[in-house]
DNA sequence: ATGCAGTCCTGTAAGC
DNA sequence: TGCTTACAGGACTGCA
């Protein structure tokens, strides 16, 4: 499922692939996305030059010569890839790309269609959309900020984890990572944190994020980067998807139970219930 | 205000 | 073998 890593791995993986050209084509298929394009939208694209691509959180964002962005979000089942032109086309792929000057074209693929691509007004406009919904990025997390987001709080761990707001770009995956390398019960409550284990918590996030992005992200059922490569995070998994086998550190069976609407995976004996202040 | 459950969507896999 | 059912979960809505 792209969450952060995956979504920096696409991110740097089309850049030098789309940074500079210009638009000459977007074509739309008849299966709508999370949102509905505009077909206001196409004549909006159509000559514009993609001048930069960045990453906020799970969101990508193509920056134009002219005010307008173009966002994306891969959802639970999204692709963005390049690929020749003259590739045959797979199913459930609902917008293509063309440019000028390139044999190769963006192909925006999802076969379950959580994701979504819409155009943007103008940066202060996507801006304000995207401040309503993220918090910091976990390299500029200061534990402050997540001390504000978690102590404040009767929710679970894993629940405040999965909360954009709090901290952006965090998944199920990264969720429960991360909570096994900081040694913490998805369970216990956000207020029961000790400044002590809320900077544990934010270097686990960092660290987790840190390593994943190095390994291209993981490649649970079919992510892949923005060149069709495959992640390599999920050999290294302590906990996610390992229900039933030892934990890597005590040996002690990985448990699986369900949180805050979502599968939840730790070790009963690393990540004690109890706070140890 | 807060937190939770339900919803969307479809391919995969388990169960009978 | 073929059908039904559960499950995967990011972002969002509606309800208590």
């Amino acid at each position: 499922m792209p969450e952060l890593p995956e979504v920096e791995t696409v991110v740097r993986d089309l850049r030098p692939w789309i940074v500079g050209q210009r638009i000459r084509a977007v074509q739309v298929g008849p299966k709508q996305l999370r949102h509905p394009w505009q077909s206001a939208w196409t004549n909006r694209l159509l000559g514009a030059k993609i001048t930069a691509l960045t990453r906020r959180g799970k969101w990508i964002i193509a920056e134009l010569d002219r005010p307008e962005r173009l966002v994306v979000h891969l959802g639970m089942t999204g692709q963005l890839v390049v690929v020749p032109a003259s590739e045959p086309i797979a199913d459930h792929t609902h917008v293509i790309v063309q440019w000028d000057a390139s044999p190769h074209e963006l192909r925006f693929r999802d076969v379950r269609r959580f994701g979504s691509m819409t155009l943007h007004a103008n940066d202060a406009e996507l801006q304000a959309f995207l401040g309503d919904r993220l918090g910091p990025e976990p390299f500029e997390l200061t534990d402050a900020d997540l001390a504000r987001g978690m102590k404040s709080s009767e929710r679970v761990l894993k629940a405040l984890l999965l909360d954009q707001t709090i901290v952006a770009g965090v998944g199920n995956i990264y969720a429960d990572e991360s909570l096994f390398a900081a040694k913490l019960h998805p369970q216990r409550r956000g207020q029961s944190l000790s400044d002590a284990e809320v900077s544990r918590l934010n270097a686990a996030i960092r660290g987790v994020m840190a390593r994943a992005v190095a390994q291209r992200g993981s490649t649970i059922r079919n992510y892949v980067g923005g060149s069709g490569l495959k992640g390599g995070f999920q050999e290294e998994f302590a906990v996610y998807g390992r229900a039933g086998e030892p934990c890597r550190v005590c040996a002690t069976p990985i448990q699986r139970v369900r949180l805050a609407g979502r599968a939840t995976h730790f070790c009963p004996q690393c990540q004690a219930p109890w706070s140890d202040g």
